[in-house]
DNA sequence: CGCACAGGCTAATGGTGTTAGCTTTTGAGC
DNA sequence: GCTCAAAAGCTAACACCATTAGCCTGTGCG
């Protein structure tokens, strides 16, 4: 036999993720996976300690992964140029990996595994806010109420939940310029 | 009716939200059901026809039951008033009943069997807004924005995603004045 | 060259939803 | 009041899942 690739849990990660796009986080299976990986599913049980561990790696590759584009959106922006960007880089996202995005933890910050990221997405929040001279809790009431118009909106629409599709794009922007007239308002 | 059931598909239903409302909704299992009327697993399956369609009936209980409480709440008012007690009746819901707010379908329109009980939900928003003299598409969007703020909140405080819950009845009420003065200059 | 051990395997257990088919109960009609 | 069909319960069985235990083997390191 020739040398069999080793599997690492990176590459268990990538194939639950691949799995999650496809069908969705409902179809994230210990089986499942190790199908798709070549393995016996007690196998995996060597590179992840549970599906519960798995599911909470696949959560900070998600929020890495928003991260990261997050970054990229608003380097070099800021005011209100800067917070349409990651307003419209966050829906983008959630387009491109609907599924994805149901696997996001909502709570990371009370998981071990997921904290650093999740302080790490909610610090690119905050920084997209910098330019405005929020102090102190007027910043956290800020990055708040960001997080609750981007993903409220993101849930419902990859949820399904708008009905008719029609007009969406008009419906978000009514929803960045809602808040950033919110902005002007507080300052 | 040949014969008086001991259990009907409502107490079945009954059992299931108790269940959620006690372990969430990954507790909600035909076996738990079965135990807890004191029956057989395959019994269940005289009054519903799947896990799925418990899931589906328990989506309808949860819709119904937002639209009485939030009806009875509007009843009466109009313009800012009425909106201010919608929003916060609708946060009152989700914090009594967080587990059984995490069972409401997220697109009740798409499925045959909730679809009555989200259109009078959503109806019950349109309605709110009334007084606001909103025409066809602008009544639309306005009900999109209401639903992206009431559900983005209620969605991340219901999943802990607030880190420390200080001050989120300010970040709530700023939400509200934010959707009014936004309302406002809609018109 | 030898050997520890990482990383694979099979077997087995207990939980789940679901189907098939049998039994019991009970109300409706004669 | 008797009969009987069907509603509503049951047990048995199957497929799928996560998880544990224990074995085997190849590889890299000394």
């Amino acid at each position: 036999m020739a040398v069999r690739p080793r599997l690492t849990t990176a590459k268990v990660v990538d194939a639950a993720l691949e799995l999650i796009d496809e069908q969705g986080v409902e179809g994230l299976t210990l089986a499942a996976v190790a199908a798709r990986t070549g393995v016996a599913t007690p196998s995996l049980y060597k590179h992840v300690a549970s599906l519960a561990e798995l599911r909470g790696h696949v959560g900070v590759r998600v929020l890495e992964e928003m991260t990261d584009r997050f970054t990229r959106t608003v380097l070099g922006l800021s005011g209100d140029a800067a917070v349409e960007a990651l307003m419209h880089a966050y829906r983008s996202y959630v387009r491109e990996s609907p599924k994805r995005y149901a696997a996001m933890p909502m709570d990371p910050l009370h998981d071990e595994l997921q904290q650093a990221a999740g302080v790490k997405l909610i610090e690119v929040m905050l920084a997209t806010l910098r330019s405005y001279g929020l102090e102190g809790s007027d910043a956290i009431h800020a990055t708040r109420r960001l997080r609750v118009i981007v993903h409220g909106f993101a849930s419902i629409e990859s949820g399904g939940g708008f009905g008719l599709p029609e007009g969406l794009d008009d419906t978000y922007d009514q929803l960045v310029r809602m808040y950033l007239t919110d902005l002007r308002g507080q300052s």
